[in-house]
DNA sequence: AACTATTTATAAGA
DNA sequence: TTCTTATAAATAGTT
């Protein structure tokens, strides 16, 4: 039906293409109409352009259209479907309540929402907790009980390290006061240097508590037990 | 086109009808399998006849349009029972999750699960429980303390009328004494009498202390009380 | 269901 | 897009 025929297949000028499916479109949408009118038939029509735009007819309405498609149509299929929406709401319905549930203990353990407890229920729930606080502490002693051990280990470690040094700086500052000796009577920056070293020593010697400090407590004690090194 | 021109509106002769259902209902499919292939559109026809019969045609499928539709409408009036299905499960996931962590939670608070946490963690958790254990306790001391408050009342109400009988009691009491002195000479009994009332007066005078302990023991003393008067 | 006169739809062009 | 028009296609009324 115009001025040639045409093989119906895909068109591929895009132009062409959108012409005819606006022409054709108009065509179809208005026997659709014509049918339901004169047939008094229910009509849904839904089309999506190669563009993506959607056109639709129903004489009725759309909802209807589907639900009475889905009726007819792959009853099976479509019932099994709402059977699984049905379960997984009852599921979800579960699962609410659950919740719901756990949230109100949850309220009541946190010392919240008492009011519709009795006095044996709140007993319930002080022996509960009591017993709670004593694992937590429990836990948290032998946490801290590992880090304190481990700390220690560490502090041991470098404490001996710190006494190899020392023991090296006295065997150092040694050989340097024997030098000193045998170079004397050239004395002019003598007095000055053995300050310097001392100052020096005496640093370090404080360097010893930060250092502890940063480590333990129990890391002091040993120190202060172990000694202060003095290289007098 | 035909033999002659028809006015679309509803076709009266029910067998008229449906020919001209039938023959347009082969066109109108037509055309919209052709639109569909010539402009590569996604078509969806629904079509009821009126005697309830289902014809329908999609170069897609049913389900992709419709769902497209309801993508397109933005208003999801008709949701597919698949659909339905998925968001109850979306849900039911989403809960399932917060009941699991909630449950950990709960857990914890119940101290158990505490490999997890550190020392902090492990501060927090007693710091939340000792909170708990304050409110908790605070609610109880409360419930108690209004238990004892109404005991009290109660019991001092009983004291009061206990009080009352034993007044009658003396009245009485004396009274008969008077009486057995007018029949003087027949007064073995008398002696005897007189030391076993005042005894139980004293007694009940003491009781203010026990009747604030508890009920029950209150009744007791009642009971011991109201089970011996002797009117010799 | 087939026929066919006539209406309607539309392809191509403007 | 819209109009025009020649022509293909659809179909109303008939058999």
């Amino acid at each position: 039906m115009g001025r040639g025929k045409i093989v119906i297949e895909r068109i591929e000028n895009t132009t062409s293409r959108q012409v005819t499916f606006s022409k054709r479109r108009t065509g179809l949408f208005k026997k659709a109409k014509e049918l339901a009118i004169l047939c008094d038939a229910e009509v849904g029509l839904i089309v999506f352009s190669s563009t993506g735009r959607l056109y639709d007819f129903t004489n009725t309405s759309m909802k209807s259209v589907i639900e009475r498609y889905n009726e007819a149509k792959d009853h099976h299929v479509i019932m099994s479907a709402t059977a699984e929406a049905k379960l997984w709401q009852r599921k979800a319905g579960i699962l609410r309540q659950q919740l719901h549930n756990l949230q109100e203990h949850h309220l009541q353990l946190m010392g919240q929402q008492l009011s519709e407890l009795d006095v044996k229920d709140l007993q319930n729930l002080e022996n509960t907790l009591e017993m709670s606080l004593r694992n937590i502490r429990l836990k948290k002693d032998e946490l801290m009980t590992d880090q304190i051990q481990e700390l220690n280990t560490k502090g041991s470690l470098i404490h001996k390290e710190n006494i190899e040094l020392y023991n090296k700086l006295n065997h150092i500052h040694q050989e340097n006061t024997e030098l000193k000796k045998k170079v004397s009577g050239q004395g002019v920056n003598e007095h000055l240097t053995d300050t310097a070293t001392k100052h020096r020593i005496v640093n370090l010697e404080d360097e010893d508590v930060s250092v502890n400090l940063e480590l333990s407590q129990r890391q002091n004690v040993e120190s202060e037990k172990s000694g202060t090194p003095s290289l007098g």
